[in-house]
DNA sequence: TTGAAGCCCTGTGTATACATAGAAAGCTAA
DNA sequence: TTAGCTTTCTATGTATACACAGGGCTTCAA
C-alpha cells in the first residue's frame, strides 16, 4: 500500500485528466470519487484541492468541481505563458550551465536532427532526449520560483500530447530547433538561447493549431479543440 | 460567521506570514494552529495545503510544515521570475489594451512623477495608483494562465513590502519609470513596454538589495535578508 | 394547467474519533 | 558512562458522523 491515500488519489485523478479519461466538463463529486478510488472523503478532498490549485479543476459554483476545458484560445494563452517562462529559463541556463552537459546533449540532437525518426523506437528516443534536455535546463537555472512555474505549466502542456500525433517530419524539424537552443546554451549565449526558444515555441504552436484546425475527424468533439 | 472556516484560516495564516507575524522558519503544527484559530483540523489542513501550494510553507520532512525563508538569493530568484512574467504581461497589455484606460493612467503618473510625495497621503495615493495600474494590466492581458502566475508571484512579492521603507526619492523615480511603461502600453508599443518594465524591475531590485545590504539596524535578523 | 410553496434529498463543510508512524526518553546491560 | 533496545508519546493521516444549504420535486390551490 502506498504511503498516502491523498497522494494516490491525486496522482490517479491527475493522470486521468491529463490522458483525457476524465474529459473537460466532467463533474467530480466527492462521495462518488472517494468510493471509486477506494479512499475516504478526507484525503480525496485534499487531492481535489491540489488539482484545483493546479488549474485542472475549477469550482463552477452550483455545479461543483469540473474538469477545465482546453480550447484553442486556452492553448494560445498557455503558449504565451510558456514563451515567457521558457525564454527566461533558456537565458538563465545559458548563463549558469555546465558546458559539458549541454555539449553532450548537443551531440545527441545532431544525430536526431539527421535521423529519419520514422519508427516508434526512434520517436521514443527523441522524447526521452527532450525530457533529459528539459531536466538539464531545470537543474541549470537554479531558481526555485521559475522552476515551480515551469512545472505547473508542464502539467497543462501534457494535456496537449493527445494532439501530437507523432508526425516524423515535425519531430525532425523540432530536433533541429532544439539543436540551436542547446548549442546556444552550451556556448553560454543567453540571448541566442532565448530567441531560439522563441522560434521553437512559435513553430510548435503553429503546428499544434494547424492540427486542431485540420482535425475534422471523429475525435474532434472529444478533444474540445477548435474553440 | 464567514461561510467557510477553511477560507478564514487560510486568509489569517497567509496575512500573518506576509506581514512577518509568522517569521520564516516557524513550525506550524495542526492541532496547535487549529486551536489558536478556533477551527477544527479538517479546514485547517485545507488552509495549510493551499499555503504549501502557494510556496509560503514547505514540508520540511521530520519537522513538519515551516514558513519558507526569504534570503537575498530568494529575492533575486523572485525577480528573475518577475521579469519574465511582467515583461510578457506588458507586451500583451500593449497589444490588447483599451487606449483610453492607459492614457488616463498616464496622466496620473505624470502628476506623481513631478510631485514631491513626501507625506504619507502622497505615498498612499501612489501605492493606490500602482495598484490600479496593475489591475488595468491584468484586465488587458486576457490570459488566465499568465494571470494566475502573476497572482502567485505577487503573494511572494508582498512579503518584501516590509523592506520598502517608503523612500520618497525612490518613489518619485519609480513613478517616472512607470510613466514610460504606461505610455508605451497606451501607444501600443509592445517592445518598448517590455523594455521599460525590464528597466523598472532592474532598478527596483537594485534598490531592494541595497536596503538589505545596508540594513545594519536592529530589524536585520528578523528580516532574514542578507542571506 | 400553471404557478408557488414546502419538503425532501443530495452534496459539501466541519468536527471528532481512531490508526499509525516517527521521535524522544528512559531503562538495561556491558 | 554509553550504546542499544524498548516504550511511550506526540504528531500526522484517515475514516466517519453530523450539520446545513441549495436544488429539485411534489403537491395544492387558483
Amino acid at each position: 500500500m502506498a504511503k498516502k491515500a491523498s497522494e494516490k488519489a491525486y496522482e490517479i485523478l491527475r493522470d486521468e485528466i491529463l490522458d483525457w479519461t476524465l474529459a473537460p466538463g466532467t463533474v467530480l463529486g466527492e462521495v462518488e470519487q472517494a468510493l471509486r478510488l477506494g479512499v475516504s472523503r478526507t484525503p480525496l478532498r485534499e487531492a481535489l484541492g491540489r488539482l484545483t490549485a493546479d488549474g485542472l479543476l475549477t469550482n463552477d459554483l452550483g455545479r461543483g468541481l469540473v474538469v477545465t476545458a482546453l480550447s484553442t484560445k486556452n492553448v494560445e494563452e498557455l503558449f504565451e505563458l510558456r514563451q515567457a517562462l521558457e525564454q527566461q529559463a533558456a537565458r538563465l541556463a545559458a548563463k549558469r550551465r555546465d558546458p559539458e552537459l549541454f555539449l553532450a546533449l548537443r551531440d545527441e540532437f545532431v544525430e536526431m536532427a539527421s535521423a529519419r525518426m520514422l519508427d516508434e523506437s526512434g520517436r521514443q528516443a527523441y522524447y526521452d532526449l527532450v525530457r533529459r534536455f528539459d531536466e538539464a535546463v531545470d537543474q541549470s537555472i537554479r531558481n526555485q520560483y521559475l522552476l515551480g512555474a515551469l512545472r505547473n505549466l508542464r502539467i497543462h502542456l501534457s494535456r496537449l500530447r493527445r494532439l501530437a500525433q507523432d508526425n516524423p517530419f515535425r519531430l525532425v524539424e523540432s530536433a533541429s530547433e532544439h539543436l540551436v537552443i542547446v548549442s546556444a546554451i552550451a556556448d553560454g549565449d543567453a540571448e541566442l538561447a532565448a530567441h531560439a526558444t522563441h522560434i521553437h515555441l512559435y513553430k510548435s504552436l503553429r503546428y499544434a493549431l494547424s492540427l486542431a484546425q485540420g482535425d475534422e475527424g471523429p475525435q474532434r468533439d472529444s478533444m474540445q479543440i477548435v474553440g
